[in-house]
DNA sequence: TGTACATCAGTGAACGCGCGTTCACTGATGTAC
DNA sequence: TGTACATCAGTGAACGCGCGTTCACTGATGTAC
C-alpha cells in the first residue's frame, strides 16, 4: 500500500469493500454513499467519480457477487468429479460457504431489492450462477432411469430453494431464532432425504 | 364508515393497513411514517398518538403477521384431519397462500430486519407459528418406524426452509427471474420427493 | 337531562439530521515533443 | 531528459429533500353530578 499521494489509487475497489462491510454489518439498507466514502477515507463527493450514483454501486455489488458466486460453485463442481453425486453435494456446501463468507455480496444479490435485470452484466452473472446449479442437477439426474427423472429445472429449483431458505432462516442471526442445527447439518440431511426420494442412495440407511 | 367527525375513529388500524400496503408495494424500507399518515388521511404527527415510533409500528406489523400466519396454518392443519399427511400438505399450501395474500405481513415478518425477540408478544407469536409447523411434522413422522424417524425439529426446519426459499426466490416478482414452475408446483413436488425420501408414499410412483 | 370539566385524538408548524447529489475548484498524474 | 499542457481524481461547500419526531394547541368526546 505505502504512502499514497493525492490520488487514492484504488478508490473504486475501496468503495466496494466499504459498501460490502456496511451492508454485512447493518443490513441491506444500512449503507449510504456518505458512510462508504468515509470508510474509504475520502470526501462524500468522491464516489461520484466512479459510480453514477448509489443504485449503480449496488448493482455492481450484486454483479460482482453473482460472478464470484458462480466461480465458487464452479470450483466446487469441478466438472462433476469425482462423481456427479459428490460434486452435487460440494456445490451445496459451496452455496452455504459463500453466504457465510460473503454476506455483503449475498445480501446485495438477494435482499437489497436490486432486480437481476437491472443491467445486462448483472443478468448475465446471475444466469451464469444459475447455470452451475442447473448443470449439477442435470448431470446427477442422468443417473436416474428416464421415467423417474425430474425436469432438471425443477430439481435445481428445489435445491436452490432449500439452500436459500436455510441461509435466510437458519444462518446469520436471522429470524426463526437459532435452531439447534447448523446450516450445514440442515442442508446435508435435507438434500440427503430429498435425493433418497429421487432414488439415489440406499433407501434403507 | 359514514361521515366521521374530528376523530378518526380507527386510526391505529388504518395506519397498520397503510403501512402494509406501502411495504407490499415498495419493499421493506419503502414505508415511512409520513407516507402512512398521508395514506390514512391524517397529519404526520397523528401516528405518534398510537405508536411510540416507526420501530414499534414495524414490530406490531410483524407480530400481527405471525399471529395471523399461525391462525392460517392452524386452520389448514385442523388437528391433523383427515390424515396427518393430508394435513401436513395443507399446511404447506397455507404457507404459500399466506405469503401471497399477505405480502406486507410476510415482508414485515421475514424481510424487514425486525428481530423476533424485539418484544415478548412478537416472540410469542413467532413461536406459536413455528409450533404449528413442528407439530405437523411431528405428527406425520409418528407414522414412520422409530429408526427412520428424523428429529422433529429437523424435519420441520427442512420443510420451512424449502417453503421460505420458494417464496423468496420464485414467488413475487423476485430475483432468480420467474421460473417455469408455479410456487405451488415447486412446493408440491419438492415436498413430495422429500417425503418419499423419508419413506412415505409409494417409492415407485 | 343539563352543565362543568377532564381527557382524548387530532392539528400544524417546526426542528435537526443525514442523505444523495452537484459544482466549481485544484493539485497530481500522464503524455507529446 | 525537460517542458507545456491536457486530463484525471480528488476536495469542500452547498443544495434541496424528506424523514422521524416534538410540542403547544384545540376542538371533540366521555363522565360526574
Amino acid at each position: 500500500m505505502s504512502k499514497r499521494g493525492y490520488h487514492h489509487g484504488n478508490l473504486r475497489e475501496a468503495l466496494i469493500d466499504a459498501a460490502l462491510t456496511l451492508i454485512a454489518e447493518k443490513g441491506p439498507h444500512g449503507f449510504t454513499m456518505a458512510e462508504a466514502a468515509k470508510l474509504a477515507d475520502v470526501s462524500a463527493a468522491a464516489p461520484y467519480r466512479h459510480f453514477t450514483g448509489r443504485e449503480e454501486l449496488l448493482v455492481e455489488l450484486a454483479r460482482q457477487g453473482y460472478e464470484r458466486f458462480a466461480e465458487s460453485l464452479e470450483q466446487a463442481y469441478r466438472g462433476g468429479h469425482p462423481s456427479s453425486l459428490a460434486a452435487f453435494e460440494a456445490v451445496g456446501y459451496a452455496y452455504l460457504a459463500f453466504a457465510r463468507d460473503h454476506p455483503g455480496h449475498y445480501i446485495a444479490m438477494f435482499e437489497s431489492g436490486v432486480a437481476p435485470n437491472s443491467s445486462r452484466a448483472l443478468a448475465a452473472a446471475c444466469a451464469r450462477a444459475n447455470q452451475v446449479l442447473v448443470r449439477a442437477a442435470g448431470d446427477l439426474s442422468q443417473h436416474l432411469p428416464a421415467h423417474r427423472r425430474p425436469p432438471t429445472e425443477l430439481f435445481a429449483a428445489h435445491v436452490t430453494a432449500m439452500s436459500h431458505g436455510i441461509v435466510e432462516l437458519y444462518a446469520r442471526g436471522a429470524p426463526g431464532e437459532r435452531s439447534p442445527f447448523t446450516p450445514e447439518e440442515l442442508l446435508e440431511t435435507g438434500i440427503g432425504i430429498y435425493l433418497r426420494g429421487l432414488g439415489f442412495l440406499d433407501p434403507d440407511t
